[in-house]
DNA sequence: CACCAGATCCTCT
DNA sequence: GAGGATCTGGTGG
């Protein structure tokens, strides 16, 4: 199997597009000379304006700062013992970004990681990732395409586990 | 420094 | 569907 990282164009167009596009792709890690590889099949999207439930929402700080990087980045953190992964889309501060919900394995991991933190927990994902560019072949992180891919129906919904801007219809998966 | 809000998950009813 | 486990940095005194 060719692992190759999707080029930064892919990440830098609106959230809701890449989340949509980003189902059916491969999640590869790269852990002491394993590779984990997870295909994506649930993502949404948090947007860089008016989006209350978005990290960025009140603005940069030490914690979010990841999320202000150029598209393709990674954005990086922990929700009590749980690590969320993001992928930051859009340029340069616009600070916009999708949310990696839901892997399905394929090598290197078991069972089903049918939540954001046991994506992070499927795939070890640590905070030293915050921050790093997944369209660098050299980083241990990135997404990769998947020719062989099925067509699978996808959906659309609110998005979930938020309390606020629960409305927008951010949240993509597949049937 | 204290307080508290979370993009969660697991274990009960 | 409710409640607790458990962690970190933002915010305000």
């Amino acid at each position: 199997m060719e692992l190759v990282a999707l080029p930064r164009n892919f990440f830098d167009r609106a959230p809701a597009l890449v989340a949509r596009d980003l189902l059916g792709k491969l999640l590869v890690r790269r852990l002491e000379g394993k590779t984990l590889v997870g295909r994506i099949v649930e993502t949404e999207g948090y947007l860089a304006t008016g989006d209350e439930a978005s990290h960025s929402h009140k603005g940069k700080n030490t914690r979010n700062a990841s999320m202000f990087k150029d598209a393709g980045h990674a954005y990086v953190h922990t929700l009590r013992q749980y690590v969320l992964l993001d992928v930051v889309t859009e340029g340069k501060d616009t600070p916009s970004a999708v949310l990696i919900r839901a892997v399905e394995p394929v090598r290197g991991i078991t069972g089903v990681a049918d939540g954001p933190g046991k994506v992070g927990r499927a795939m070890d994902i640590t905070r030293a990732l915050d921050g790093i560019d997944m369209t660098d072949p050299d980083e241990d992180l990135f997404i990769a395409d998947d020719k062989k891919q099925l067509a699978r129906k996808v959906c659309v919904s609110s998005r979930i586990g938020i309390s606020k801007a629960k409305d927008l219809p951010l949240r993509f998966y597949y049937e």
